[in-house]
DNA sequence: GTAGGGTTAG
């Protein structure tokens, strides 16, 4: 069955197929009983080494077998020696020059043997042994197998290098027969695909005579590694069938190419289709569904994950992590977290990372330490985590020592997004000279890009020196130069130290840039599910009086307990009474006000908004959750602050 | 025997 399917069409194969289809234990007491009583023997024992090379889960067990194959007089036979490999190679041990003894020991190695040897290379490395092997076969004119080419394939695309697999395809199409062959083809097409010759792929895709859903999927994957969502959703859509190996490549190329919206529509559909869901399914979804913000799906996607017990894998689980910290709610991220058993650098950073952007420095500080004793090994995005949390809480020499730590402990070399956290930690708690020098003093290797002088602005906005704002802007404007929040911010320093000609300035160049400021915009998840949208100044939402006499009850409120609204906040050049009325306005506080409305008493009220909210909000926010008695979550562009009782999460340091 | 997987900052 196996030589009738792999072999059909060649010639060079039906010569060596007879061997295929001789060991299969069971077959062999029937094929003995019609033989001498001394065949016969050798086959059972042969069947015996078989089953034997079929439980080895260790070296030395292969090792073990191998001796008795030795003294058994069976160390020339093919078909167990190249068992052996295909065995040798399958325990994921690295090819260490035992594989190549046995094969050396072999005075006529056939075709099996060949390919077994140069499959395991491809697997295991180093890859182009697997070449050096392939050229002996032919020069020894052993016929190579189907087998063969796609072992070859395999090493030229673990080797992420084309050009020796190209050549190997070329061979092929000259020699005719295994060109048609389907296998052959699929792996040809990921070579193509994973070394990122896009166009050979499609090329031999399109040559295919035949082609199956791995083809297609394959090809699907090409055009969502570039970005081409269109084209590979058109492919997708011609599929005559489609399993869920390819509905997943949908989920996750939406997901990783910023379409988290597509992603959650394609996994709607794979789900009433009724096709099986598994653990990559279920990461795809979850990821797209971190992107989105959406803790209402967010929740179904873990009940889903928890029937079929796969909220204890660890990449899922990881996946949840990240997917409850980035939703706003930290205590089912923990729960998540929680529920992974073999924890890896994954979970843990996902964790840090998230309880930093929720401004929990200390928990954030001490899942780090956890992880290091745990014998987890961080890796640059855990330091991101840690840096972060020191940042947002102003550790100024803790985050110091981890900078330090991270190359002199771990050895992982600072990238510009270290820098990035570093600039902002020195510049939030003030010290923006230092940080400015930290920049100019970066290695020259690391490339510089826009998080870096964006976190120097950023401090500037806090701390003002606007001449540094200005050497920093100007980087910004020459890396992002569609990046609105850059003139934005740029214009609210000099507005902040009243420079009100500058700001003239760069309102100029916004406008003949044709650059538009984003409206403020908040958005809040209704009791029916639904979400609603509130614009700064808004009047755009249908129980508009109704929110506003809810909104002006609660500024009473809030005044008898000691509000003053901070109208520094608002950077235009005009009277009080109207600067009282722009902030009043801000599209968070007409969220909260909805929310106050709209939401399950006693629930969690939870508000993200697009932009970075501001201090006057902030502090509306900080006692409306104490005079409310409710626990509000608001994300911004940047970050999460959670207010209860009248404190924010972040200590009023953001 | 071949196709799909998670964490990153202003």
């Amino acid at each position: 069955m196996l030589a009738g399917r792999c072999y059909r069409g060649t010639r060079i194969s039906l010569e060596v197929a007879p061997l295929l289809q001789e060991p299969h234990p069971s077959s062999l007491l029937r094929i003995s009983s019609n033989n001498s009583s001394q065949i016969t023997c050798q086959r059972l024992l042969e069947s015996r080494l078989i089953s034997a090379l079929d439980g080895c889960d260790c070296l030395p067990r292969l090792k073990h077998v191998h001796g008795h194959l030795i003294r058994a007089g069976l160390d020339q036979s093919s078909f167990l020696l190249a068992k052996l490999l295909r065995t040798l190679t399958n325990l994921d041990l690295p090819m260490d020059g035992y594989a190549r003894q046995v094969f050396d020991q072999v005075r006529q190695p056939n075709s099996f043997l060949y390919t077994a040897l140069i499959r395991g290379y491809a697997l295991q490395g180093p890859t182009q042994l697997a070449f050096g092997l392939y050229t002996r076969m032919r020069l020894n004119e052993t016929p190579p197998l189907t087998f063969t080419f796609s072992a070859l394939f395999k090493a030229s695309a673990g080797s992420l290098d084309a050009r020796v697999g190209a050549q190997v395809h070329a061979q092929i199409v000259r020699l005719g027969g295994f060109d048609l062959d389907l296998y052959v083809n699929n792996t040809l097409i990921d070579m193509y695909i994973k070394c990122e010759r896009f166009q050979d792929a499609r090329k031999a895709f399109d040559a295919m005579p035949h082609r199956d859903v791995l083809s297609w999927t394959s090809l699907i994957v090409g055009y969502v590694r570039r970005g081409k969502m269109e084209e590979a959703t058109e492919l997708f859509d011609q599929m005559d069938e489609k399993d869920m190996v390819a509905w997943t490549t949908m989920i996750t190329g939406n997901a990783q190419n910023r379409r988290p919206g597509d992603a959650l529509q394609v996994f709607q559909q794979m789900w009433s289709m009724g096709i099986e869901t598994d653990d990559v399914t279920l990461v795809g979804a979850i990821s797209a569904c971190a992107q989105l913000g959406s803790l209402r799906y967010g929740r179904w996607l873990r009940y889903i994950a928890r029937q079929r017990g796969f909220d204890q894998n660890v990449v899922v689980g990881s996946a949840l992590v990240d997917m409850f910290a980035k939703c706003g709610s930290l205590d089912e991220a923990r729960e998540a977290f929680d529920m992974v058993k073999e924890k890896n650098v994954f979970t843990y950073s996902a964790m840090v990372v998230g309880l930093a952007m929720h401004g929990c420095a200390l928990p954030a500080m001490q899942l780090f330490e956890e992880m290091v004793n745990s014998g987890t090994v961080p890796n640059g995005v855990t330091f991101i985590g840690v840096l972060t949390a020191c940042s947002h809480a102003g550790y100024v020499d803790r985050g110091r020592q981890y900078f330090s730590t991270m190359r002199e402990k771990y050895e992982i070399a600072p990238t510009a997004d270290h820098y990035a956290c570093m600039v902002d930690l020195l510049g939030r708690a003030g010290h923006v000279e230092e940080a400015f020098d930290l920049i100019q003093h970066m290695p020259a290797d690391i490339s510089l890009h826009g998080g870096v002088w964006g976190a120097l602005l950023g401090a500037c906005r806090l701390h003002g020196r606007p001449h540094i704002a200005e050497v920093a802007a100007k980087h910004l404007f020459a890396l992002e130069p569609d990046g609105i929040g850059n003139y934005v911010l740029l214009a609210n320093i000099y507005a902040s130290a009243g420079m009100w000609g500058e700001v003239v300035r760069v309102r100029k160049m916004m406008r003949e840039k044709g650059l538009k400021k984003n409206p403020g915009c908040s958005w809040v998840e209704a009791k029916d599910g639904r979400l609603h949208e509130f614009y700064a100044s808004g009047k755009t939402h249908p129980r508009d009086s109704e929110i506003m006499t809810v909104l002006e009850g609660l500024l009473e409120r809030l005044k008898q307990s000691g509000y003053v609204p901070i109208l520094r906040c608002v950077l235009y050049d005009i009277g009080d009474r109207e600067k009282q009325q722009l902030l009043k306005m801000h599209s968070e506080k007409l969220a909260l006000a909805f929310s106050l409305i709209d939401t399950t008493h006693g629930s969690v009220i939870r508000i993200a908004k697009n932009l970075r909210t501001c201090e006057d909000c902030h502090l509306f926010f900080s006692l409306a959750s104490k005079v409310s008695g409710r626990e509000i979550v608001l994300r911004d562009n940047m970050r999460f602050h959670h207010f209860e009782d009248g404190l924010c999460s972040c200590g009023n340091f953001w």
